[in-house]
DNA sequence: ATGATTATAAAAATCGATTATCGTGCAATT
DNA sequence: AATTGCACGATAATCGATTTTTATAATCAT
């Protein structure tokens, strides 16, 4: 027996996907959050798309106002700003324990996040706007890979929480960028491999740096 | 007309209620958090309890596993290493940037700030146990006052959830501590107001660093 | 007696409906 | 004409009940 469209979207399964929704635009930034809007597009009950909601607002993505509803978290520049900051403060911190730490399976892990990443990335140059999504996907895999070895369960969590909010700004950028975004995780990559802990947190600095002026100096709200 | 002490527990409310519960231990690390219980203590219905541990799940209060129920998240020592290693990570970074942006009203703030927690660690070293909670309360905003210039909203907010995870070991110490901490306070302050960032890690690191071994010392389940 | 299988009870997850709150437009008063 | 108060519609928040899932106990077969 399969599962049917509609159960596939109870639980953390809704969570799933209204996170992704927000982190991908398909729920705009700033946007008002109706509940009977969201009970008949994911076709659940209003108890448990406050559930999730929550959730969302415990993390950041949904704020909520007293008894005035939801919204999708708004985005600014110096939002932006801030998230990139605390992504280069948690994500640095977290690969540089993780040179030091990471053994050969670590290594096995980043070089082959990084191949499917790197396949994505073709894609993507080749012209192939459908991957969009995976391509991210396999970006968050690839530095969630970067720093798996840091030993911090807690520090990968936030860490995991961080990069979607960063992401969301990428995400609303239509240029590409990933050409160079590409060459900065080969060098990420061999410098990690080669245990350079400067080197790889300086080429981080630069590819978060890189991509928060390429989203500022393409601004549109 | 009066708010009964019923309908004060609703909404944020009960989630302020909750997680000072679990913070303070009247929600025991590690606890089977049947529902039905939960809505017989705090008086309200399960869907509003259920919306109130979403929030805790998201922030690692409480844990969740699939659909078999909701638990207090367990202590164990590596636990408290690892929060207490982002709390210097998270708190350091953000101490060096209020010292950097901190204006007059900051300082202000600060000085106010420890002298609020300075009466509630005079009653505590005077045998005065009931200020316990109010004590850490001063504990908390102090240390949030420190970091408040740093310009980082995230940070800030990271920082409270961090801190009040690192308190829930703390509070699971029956022996005082209180003498080093205030004195430890006191460095802390003169640092920050003599804008001296280095000396105010190196204190602030020592500081959270002697509340983990405390806390190890006299470790108990 | 032991292991597998089915009934039964307990708990969690979800839902539909009710209640409380908020925002808006209309009317009344100055 | 402007401002205040009131009523109505819309939305959020809460609840009690139903459905689904999990854990436990009992029965049956080997």
């Amino acid at each position: 027996m399969t599962i049917s469209q509609q159960d596939a979207l109870k639980g953390s399964g809704l969570y799933d996907t209204m996170r992704r929704d927000i982190v991908f635009g398909r729920l705009p930034a700033g946007g008002k959050l109706l509940l009977n809007d969201l009970r008949n597009r994911y076709g659940v009950s209003i108890s448990t798309i406050r559930e999730c909601l929550s959730r969302l607002v415990a993390e950041g993505f949904v704020k909520s106002e007293g008894h005035r509803g939801f919204h999708v978290s708004p985005v600014t520049p110096e939002g932006l700003q801030d998230v990139a900051e605390l992504r280069i403060l948690l994500e640095g911190h977290a690969l540089k324990r993780s040179l030091e730490a990471g053994d050969t399976q670590w290594e096995a892990r980043i070089v082959a996040a990084h191949h499917k990443l790197h396949r994505m990335e073709q894609k993507m140059a080749a012209g192939d706007y459908a991957v969009r999504e995976t391509w991210k996907q396999g970006d968050w895999e690839f530095h969630q890979s970067l720093i798996s070895a840091c030993g911090s369960s807690e520090l990968m969590f936030l860490h995991g929480t961080v990069f979607d909010k960063y992401l969301r700004y990428q995400m609303r950028v239509l240029t590409f960028r990933g050409e160079t975004a590409a060459a900065e995780h080969r060098q990420l990559l061999k410098a990690a491999l080669e245990r350079d802990a400067d080197t790889a947190e300086r080429i981080l600095r630069r590819h978060i740096e890189g991509g928060v002026n390429h989203a500022l100096e393409n601004w549109q709200d």
